[in-house]
RNA sequence: UGGGGGAUCGUCCAACGGCAGGACACAUGGCUCUGAACCAUGGUAUCGGGGUUCGAAUCCCUGUCCCCCAGCCA
């Protein structure tokens, strides 16, 4: 933790533990992160596990980490180590209660025994089609399979040849006994166990050949870990009184489940199916693509931990469907880095600036300040000399009104350089580019002062062209073109608002010297410009930077303004 | 015409019968060698209708709207 992080608001599920504690139901707080190990952790994600580790941590408790690895058809080791660094580097640990549900296995099949045995389990031999033709509607009662009263003996003798493996898939499945006409659907007789023989799991291997369904595994690791209160989504809000059945008729420890809102932000998504198909597809470079919504491609892109953790204390916790406005992301990312990274110069778009009287062959080092917010960051000497780089922005032939910057017979300060004025400018005949620009300096004014006391309103950032590096920097932006890509219109799919635009890749931008040996992950702030970070991509040979997030920029909103206006 | 859940500024979250508050966003001004940061100011909210109460976002009744559930996924 860098920094203070702002505290969190009370919510509804530490009132709910609050209660626990005071009333006896228990004693002390113990939760658990459960990943399904199928894809990478996302932002979502960060907001579970915060709450997990966040809770057990304001009661002095503890948070396991436990892998639901249920379905080997879905998931693989691939996933564990990734999810497990994606945890550590939000600061969260679980010390050795690093926890597998296939762990659980054998006490989850014990488990199955005894629910047959007292006569509320039965292995079904309906195929997958005829289950959901008796589960009835949303509106009609379901009803009873044909299989449904089976003896005890018969059906504890079907479910030991379903775990030796004498049946192929699909030809049977254990089920509660519950109630077919429950007006949840839920309790109608939920399937506990189907039988998968391909592919292995991936910790198991092929020592078991039928698996647990959520419902009979999740409750139980929690019981059988002494988890006290299992936090979920939402969408389990109906499966609580399955999960508590199993409880009451297992006699097991009661863990109590308490659900909230999953956290949804605009101009993404945030379903593991989707960021899949998107990386399967070639829609992004990968799941570290840095603009996928998924903690390593945040990573990379240069979002802080410290920055994503704010985040999520700030969105809080409540039960309301939401849709967070990914400004306030890049607010407390910005927050952070203005505070912490180093200020640089780079020029994203290069123009040529001829310091026409500088003499030819002379350079000579100015002083710059590492970071305005940190004094103890210190300063650097930068190269000036007869010929600079600008960014092409900080020009124009024919200046808007309140364009402080550089044009023709202006004035313009270069930050910790000299003031400049425009004498003239070269454009290529062909294409209408200004290709180079002249300029004088004032030998007065070194270090950017003004000591006659006059008023240079703009300053712009510059580097010299016999020492700037070259770097490739990739420029990123929402990858969707709507708020909510989640709510196609009609005929529509969320892949129809991609935008176009989320990555420019800018090559030959021109950096300050010495930044070629910055390590990937180092961020920076390229002064007006905004926050970028060195990528994984990159090399001394061939520096790479990812836009972290763009500096704030009141110019473009006077300019589209004066635009609009017209 | 089943069951579960939810409605408070544009967006999130708070207020737990006692002055509806904070953050982001937006707007305006200040400051400025980053048009950044920072500072100041401003506008906009209790879903509707009844009721209880000295007093209701909060309690009761009623209506409306939104979300989730019919995987051998989690």
């Amino acid at each position: 933790m860098s920094q203070e992080e702002t505290s969190a608001p009370g919510n509804f599920i530490r009132d709910a533990i609050e209660e626990d504690l005071r009333n006896g139901r228990f004693t002390e707080v113990h939760t658990r992160f459960p990943p399904e190990p199928n894809g990478y952790l996302h932002i979502g994600h960060a907001k579970a596990l915060t709450i997990d580790f966040g809770m057990a941590e304001t009661f002095g408790g503890k948070c396991n980490l436990r892998f639901d690895d249920t379905n080997p058809v879905k998931e693989d080791v691939e996933f564990v180590d990734a999810i497990k660094e994606d945890i550590h580097w939000l600061g969260f640990d679980w010390d050795d209660r690093e926890y597998y549900a296939s762990d659980y296995f054998g006490q989850l099949y014990e488990f199955a025994v005894r629910l047959i045995k007292k006569g509320r389990a039965y292995v079904d031999d309906l195929s997958a089609d005829q289950i959901r033709e008796y589960r009835g509607t949303l509106t009609e009662p379901g009803k009873d399979s044909p299989w449904r009263n089976r003896s005890v003996e018969e059906n504890l003798a079907l479910f030991e040849r379903m775990k030796k493996g004498e049946f192929p898939e699909g030809a049977c499945v254990l089920r509660a006994k519950i109630d077919m006409a429950s007006p949840n659907i839920n309790m109608r007789d939920p399937v506990m166990y189907r039988i998968i023989h391909n592919p292995l799991h991936h910790r198991t291997g092929s020592t078991w050949c039928i698996y647990p369904m959520y419902d009979f595994a999740h409750g139980q690791s929690d019981s059988i870990e002494g988890i006290t209160h299992s936090l979920c989504d939402l969408a389990y809000e109906d499966h609580r009184p399955l999960y508590e059945w199993f409880i009451k008729e297992l006699e097991i420890f009661p863990t109590r489940q308490i659900e909230f809102a999953r956290l949804n932000l605009t101009y993404t998504i945030l379903s593991k199916r989707y960021l899949k198909q998107l990386v399967d597809h070639g829609h992004v470079r990968g799941w570290d693509d840095p603009r996928m919504p998924t903690l390593c491609g945040m990573r990379r892109r240069g979002f802080s931990a410290s920055a994503v953790r704010n985040f999520i204390t700030q969105i809080g916790v409540a039960k309301n469907e939401n849709l967070i406005d990914i400004a306030l992301l890049e607010f407390l990312v910005r927050e952070d880095l203005n505070k912490t990274a180093l200020r640089v110069m780079g020029v994203l778009n290069p123009v040529k600036v001829v310091i026409t009287n500088y003499p030819e062959g002379q350079t000579e080092f100015l002083e710059a300040v590492n970071n305005p917010e940190d004094p103890s960051a210190g300063t650097r000497p930068v190269e000036f000399s007869r010929e600079l780089f600008i960014d092409q922005d900080d020009f124009r032939e024919e200046p808007p009104p309140k364009y402080f910057r550089l044009a023709p017979g202006k004035e313009v300060r270069l930050r910790y350089g000299y003031i400049i004025k425009c004498v003239d400018y070269i454009k290529d005949p062909h294409t209408g580019e200004v290709t180079e620009i002249h300029c004088t300096y004032d030998p007065e004014t070194r270090g950017g002062y003004a000591p006659d006391g006059r008023k240079v309103q703009g300053t712009i950032h510059w580097v010299s062209a016999g020492s700037a590096i070259d770097a490739e920097i990739r420029m990123y932006d929402r990858l969707f073109s709507v708020p909510d890509p989640n709510k196609p219109e009609e005929g529509k799919t969320y892949l129809d608002y991609l935008n176009p635009d989320s990555l420019t890749v800018l090559q030959h931008c021109k950096l300050e010297a010495g930044l070629e040996n910055a390590k990937p992950g180092t961020r920076y702030q390229f002064e007006r410009k905004g926050f970028f970070t060195v990528d994984l991509d990159s090399t001394p040979a061939k520096p790479v930077f990812n836009l972290t997030v763009p500096l704030r920029d009141s110019w473009a909103k006077i300019e589209s303004g004066q635009k609009a206006g017209k």
